[in-house]
DNA sequence: GAGTGTGAACACGTTCACAGCT
DNA sequence: AGCTGTGAACGTGTTCACACTC
């Protein structure tokens, strides 16, 4: 996932001797749990909780409290001890730390189920980041209003994504045409992607990229059920009792 | 992502003394690698590739060549030193691996215009794993057919998945009644889960859940746009040359 | 007493480099 | 010669345990 190392190039022949660190360096797998945490987060503080501990949030978020606490120390120390943490100011950090506020601009390309579920998803757009286009190809769909937007033309991408400055662009797409619409959007200035497609796609470096299949998701957990399965079947066979194999959360 | 660490207790008064090791352990980050290898070389065969070495599968896969050997060499020695991989017979064990050719019965619950965008999806529906109903407790969507199926009432969730044997259920409903229909599907056989809520659920031990939150995928992209933004000013005060970060893929 | 912040140990995942087979 | 399979080195992420603060 990217090099947050700051400016600094990473190929091969760079002993990188004394990168400048940037102020605060968080952690790629903390920033992924960052989102999670403002939401659990918000709702105790629309139930009127002022105060958590880090056992409580932790419990909440579904991790342990060992790891929430080393996650926000990254932010700094918002905490107090032998108290807790306040809720209204750490959603203000975690949200200044993802960087909301900015209302980043984001474009949903291609008008499918997907793209419409998408579209009208409450909280897609969530609090700091805001939908303002939806491009397709098919002319039956261009001139559609969907979830308060009019779709627009997948002709005009390049001009318009510029013109809005959108930074970060969702693929909704079937696999055939979707490296040519990322690369449209990165020529035009997209700088990350958030791709539905079920395909493999290059970006430059420079550009962030996350790719939601949700096809391997299914197959993940069908693999889980095949070891569960197989599992039963063997303690079926070896002992009387089954079905005690454990496991954490998450 | 569950605690995948083999058949082995995580409970804290739990020696659990001699979990019998089943034949082979593949580890989490590989089988979630493994549906994108299995995609990309059913492409490959479709084209009448009948070999591929582990470098050029790597790069179609968006993967290091030495990681995607390790991944394969779990399942077995399938490769031919000197040679590569033929891709027929590695599509067929990737699939074993998977547990596919059991056509593992999914159900979807929550018609809304996400669940809808999942029934249609083609290849939602992977080879191996087989939508099999729909759920809704809206009476109004109860009743019409979507994707092939008639949508179920909710009413009749447990003896409903029962009776299809289903294992892997899919939620695609808002935050609020998230919990309580993850309950009444565990509660009807079903053992794992494939959430798309936005909120944390928990599971008792020996059910597998994957969370899809959407907008937190967004989240993490703002945080990295936010990061490029920060960089790119400090470039331009500081240098006159910018934008060059650079970045590795995925 | 209660609970945060954090070094130190540990587990997991990735990368390297090369031995070994065809 | 070419490419797989894999031990060993490395880096990242998680857990533990406790010093420190309120």
């Amino acid at each position: 996932m990217s090099t947050p190392t700051g400016p600094r190039a990473v190929h091969a022949a760079d002993p990188d001797p004394a990168a400048r660190e940037h102020p605060r360096e968080v952690p790629p797998a903390t920033v992924a749990r960052l989102p999670v945490y403002l939401r659990v987060l918000r709702g105790l503080g629309e139930r009127g909780v002022t105060t958590v501990s880090s056992e409580e949030l932790a419990v909440a978020s579904g991790v342990g409290s060992a790891k929430l606490r080393k996650d926000l120390s990254c932010l700094g120390s918002y905490g107090t001890r032998g108290v807790g943490y306040e809720v209204d100011y750490l959603v203000h950090q975690i949200g200044r730390e993802l960087g909301l506020s900015q209302g980043w601009h984001v474009a949903i390309v291609g008008v499918g189920s997907l793209g419409r579920a998408l579209a009208n998803h409450s909280g897609f757009a969530a609090r700091g980041t805001e939908v303002v286009a939806l491009f397709d190809v098919d002319p039956d769909v261009v001139g559609q209003r969907v979830g308060g937007l009019v779709v627009r033309s997948a002709a005009a991408l390049e001009a318009d994504l510029d013109e809005l400055r959108v930074r970060i662009g969702v693929l909704a797409v079937p696999a055939a045409p979707a490296q040519e619409l990322c690369d449209r959007m990165v020529a035009a200035g997209v700088t990350s992607v958030l791709s539905f497609a079920p395909t493999e796609l290059h970006v430059p470096a420079g550009v962030d990229l996350r790719t939601v299949d949700l096809s391997t998701e299914l197959l993940v957990l069908a693999y889980h059920e095949q070891r569960k399965a197989s599992s039963a079947a063997a303690a079926r066979t070896a002992a009387p009792r089954c079905t005690d194999l454990l496991e954490g959360a998450r």
